[in-house]
DNA sequence: CTCATGCGTTAGAACTTATAACGAACACGA
DNA sequence: TCGTGTTCGTTATAAGTTCTAACGCATGAG
């Protein structure tokens, strides 16, 4: 799924009954939830017992921080494979949903409750930024009518550490992050039920929103 | 905390220790995350060993769906007392985030991952539709000038379900809607702590979409 | 072919939730 | 005031969990 490149046959082996894991893990996790995620409930299915996965992750812990990570990717993957097709703010907010709807528990993987004494590895905080270049890339290709700066894009013009070097004017600044903060809004609402039995659809309420932030 | 009303002696002392067992399961979710909760822990914390917390509560599932009634409960509180002090919708905007901030994991409990199998108690539908009310009654308040309908808000006028027998127009549902999945959107991020290393201050972008959607 | 490294096993410690059975304390009716 | 039945807290136990330790076997490198 993500290092086919192994030289030794024992590195060989070794990443694929890793990838075993994963694929067992993302299947306990898509019907039971990561709090329920069992190391040795995966050992049996896979046929070996129970301490026998610690050879290939130290713990629970990091099995569950690799998954995180691969679904960082996943979105990042998604995100600009959808960017390099051509696709604007309106593509990628559809992609974002499709990604998250696809596999909701994926995604409150990584954007729903956070284990207050957990720390996020380092690089994905490299891959949130690769993802933020893309949304800004197309954050400054359309651009709307200038307008004066809100307060709060003044703000953003000189707090930009998020933007790592990318050129985006303040206004583009501000309209990836509206982007971000109301479609995850509504997704995340959505995602935990929390819109069932009010008699809308949320893939409505979805559209109107993405339309709005993408420039009507 | 809830029930006050007790009329023999052994119910009396009932309330209370549920009560004690409730507080201690808050310090407990704050500090470690509601995954985290150890009935056992609990117990010993309050002196007695272990299964006696079966005699007040079922289970681990029975005490934190109290919890998260309660803390249904806590946040239609506040909404409603801060609606009869005149607030209006950038008052409500910021007793919801004053109200999250105050206690990120309860937030989390009503508004964050929800367990695959999970449902709902019946009342917290009830709370949650007695908050809905008090925003579509601020919504309805402060209505903006009149403006051809979006397929969105036609779309809302014939899928009212949750808005039960409020008179609020089509518009004002919108609105609403707008309202609650914008703030939660900026909420949930920045609680989840997406934001820690970005630079800005969240409490402006909170601002400004909560002067955005209360109408500038 | 030798031998160190890696892999999977079982055993066990320290947890957890939850049930069962027992004894004691308590409130209430006679 | 004196039974008496309900309730409460206890210990014991079962069935899980994560994770460490120690032991063999197999594999691959030299």
């Amino acid at each position: 799924m993500s290092k086919p490149e192994a030289s030794t046959p024992r590195e060989r082996y070794r990443a694929q009954v890793r990838e075993e894991i994963k694929k067992h893990a993302w299947e306990q996790i898509a019907t039971a939830g990561a709090s329920a995620l069992s190391l040795n409930a995966i050992a049996k299915r896979i046929g070996m017992s129970g301490p026998a996965l610690y050879r290939y992750f130290a713990g629970r812990d990091e099995l569950i921080t690799e998954l995180i990570r691969d679904a960082y990717r996943s979105l990042a993957d998604t995100f600009r494979a959808r960017a390099e097709a051509g696709a604007g703010l309106d593509g990628l907010a559809h992609a974002l949903r499709a990604w998250a709807l696809d596999d909701p528990q994926r995604y409150f993987l990584v954007y729903g409750t956070p284990v207050p004494g957990y720390h996020a590895p380092e690089d994905t905080t490299r891959i949130t930024s690769e993802i933020m270049a893309v949304l800004l890339d197309a954050c400054a290709a359309e651009q709307p009518p200038a307008a004066p700066p809100s307060p709060l894009e003044t703000h953003l013009a000189g707090h930009r550490d998020w933007a790592g070097q990318h050129p985006a004017p303040p206004s583009a600044l501000r309209r990836a992050l509206a982007f971000w903060t109301r479609l995850h809004g509504v997704l995340s609402l959505e995602l935990a039920g929390h819109f069932t039995g009010m008699g809308f659809d949320p893939a409505r309420l979805y559209t109107a929103e993405a339309e709005a932030v993408a420039g009507h």
